[in-house]
DNA sequence: AGACTTTTTGCAAACGATTGCAAATAAATT
DNA sequence: AATTTATTTGCAATCGTTTGCAAAAAGTCT
């Protein structure tokens, strides 16, 4: 039966004897405060299940400890809330957030207002914010930034540093599967994705990069563009081969879902895969070993990668520089390239 | 070039050459404040990118405009944060609280500190709690009830009352299923899934409803334990048919990832799809129209669950009394049941 | 015992919005 | 013109913490 009325720190500070302000000192454990009181009032607070209110203590503070992470999602492409990938790197957030004592508000760059810096920072909602996915545009990046709100975004860790930026390392991994494709066999292999993303494009670059060193020519009827979803990646690889017939014999997609939805194309087909056509994709989401044949893909250490980029923000939070970080990624080998593994 | 110090509503006021008590209600288009002036300081807070500190609001309110959402996770159990279909509805509730103008706090029971009620309600962080899953127990959640917070969940709808329950029609669904498997002739349907869960517990039922309306009597054997995930479900049916031998004809599996766990195992012997075993799943999930076959499945409308849940909550956060509701389920037929789909 | 440190506590002023109530202004009525 | 009524605004208290500074208590040293 608890009491109906809330429970201050001031009712907190009588049930101890002492003022408020020694309750306060004492909760946070302030050196200040004889020992032997910070414990009594410590041991209250927790029998009486007692904790600050949030609102004014950050009222006072100016501080949140809350990190806002925006999902950052093209107009109208789909690739949007449906992406485990996305998701994942949510979850791996909310775990390093939380481990550090913080708290994630979930938005997105539809429903959040424009000015992310006046609405998230200066309104005391949050005290950092965290982008996942540069998408095509970063306007609203650059302006928080400059307006000098603390900001980590998940995207190409190369790309220009008006803010801080952490990701994979985009162009070795994809030069290590298309490496992977050549090693085996495979000279004609598809680049399958989307340009204009920053990502992708470094991805490409590794494409081509492991192409020239293995003296294969880039063959620009093999760099197929296509939005980063299952259909689209389906109807690209359906149309392709429908008019011009198998032209490839490996393809590098840009995502698991664009290769999952290359696959299922090359399967309506009966082709072979491996064997005709060895496919991998990128992401390594948990639905790659799932496939039939289970997808091999680039591995992107997302729960890493949060820890970083958490590390980064508070970094900043403190006053100091932000800087960008590279990720490594790792190669899954499964059946859809090497039809020893399973 | 923005003033570097804070841009209050004193501020604001100032310049509208008004009170702040009257600036705060032009705001608010509190109509006591003339139109005119109404007019003047929206304007004005347009025009300087002015949003309203939220602590102090927060204090003063002691409204927060925030909804806690708290995946309920199993210890040890791996569904987790990989489940897509849990993160898809934290994506439909993020839509639908923006939509309302609340916003979203993620947490997972793991994090989150044990007394709810107290951790997010009592000290000001956030208005109500949306747990999603049920899991198996549900002390936590009866707790934050009974200590008058305002809460609903994702679970099973028609389970005991102690709190309001937003979920699908899981046994009719499972029933639709079952349904479905029977009327192409598959008279010998396994359950794979897992008791425990109140929302499988449903699901059997439905399950159990089919077969007995259709004249079939349920086979112990045929009702099959698993934990719910990929792994689990695979390791499941390969077990079984390696000891037993093909005992079926037809899978109703309790959630996707069962189903396509189970299809692996199925596909890796080379048994036929949908012809020797026909396999239906729960969730729909986007990765069941990529699998090979693509799966049929029950889908849940995750949309429509979310908005109810908001709805639900701010009815609860308006002193009205809560109440339960199913959400309707519906049957999606792809090549996993029936050849003739694709 | 008195003077001087050192340790330990409490007073009171913020933080920035909201809101009941009273005051000022304008409009309507006698 | 004086009074009443309706409209529009502002004063000042409040929400619950935190924190600079001063006061009180305890401990040391002549």
């Amino acid at each position: 039966m608890h009491s109906n009325s809330r429970f201050t720190l001031s009712d907190l500070a009588k049930l101890a004897g002492v003022s408020t302000s020694t309750a306060s000192r004492a909760l946070r454990g302030n050196p200040i405060i004889k020992q032997q009181t910070r414990d009594r009032v410590q041991a209250l607070a927790l029998e009486h299940n007692f904790s600050l209110n949030a609102a004014a203590s950050r009222l006072r503070t100016q501080r949140t400890h809350v990190i806002a992470v925006i999902l950052n999602l093209t107009e109208h492409t789909e690739q949007s809330i449906n992406d485990p990938f996305l998701l994942k790197v949510v979850g791996d957030l909310n775990q390093a957030l939380n481990e550090r004592n913080y708290e994630l508000l979930l938005s997105n760059s539809f429903m959040a207002k424009d000015d992310w810096t006046q609405y998230f920072i200066k309104s005391s909602r949050a005290d950092g914010l965290i982008v996942v996915g540069q998408a095509k545009s970063d306007t609203k990046m650059i302006a928080a930034a400059e307006a000098g709100a603390p900001i980590v975004v998940w995207g190409d860790p190369h790309a220009s540093a008006k803010y801080t930026v952490v990701g994979s390392e985009n162009r070795l991994g994809a030069k290590q599967a298309t490496e992977h494709l050549i090693k085996l066999g495979h000279t004609r292999p598809v680049f399958l994705g989307d340009l204009e993303h920053a990502e992708m494009g470094e991805r490409y670059e590794g494409y081509r990069e492991a192409l020239t060193e293995h003296n294969i020519p880039v063959d620009e009827n093999l760099v197929m563009s296509t939005d980063l979803t299952y259909q689209a990646a389906y109807d690209c690889i359906n149309k392709s081969v429908k008019t011009n017939g198998l032209t490839f014999d490996g393809i590098f997609a840009c995502s698991d879902m664009v290769a999952l939805g290359a696959m299922k194309a090359l399967k309506e087909r009966y082709v072979n895969i491996p064997g005709d056509v060895a496919i991998i994709g990128f992401d390594d989401i948990p639905m790659a070993e799932m496939s039939h044949p289970a997808l091999s893909s680039i591995k992107q250490n997302t729960k890493l990668a949060a820890e970083i980029m958490v590390t980064e923000l508070l970094r900043q939070l403190d006053g100091e520089p932000g800087e960008s970080h590279a990720v490594d990624t790792e190669l899954k080998v499964r059946h859809s390239t090497d039809p020893t593994r399973t």
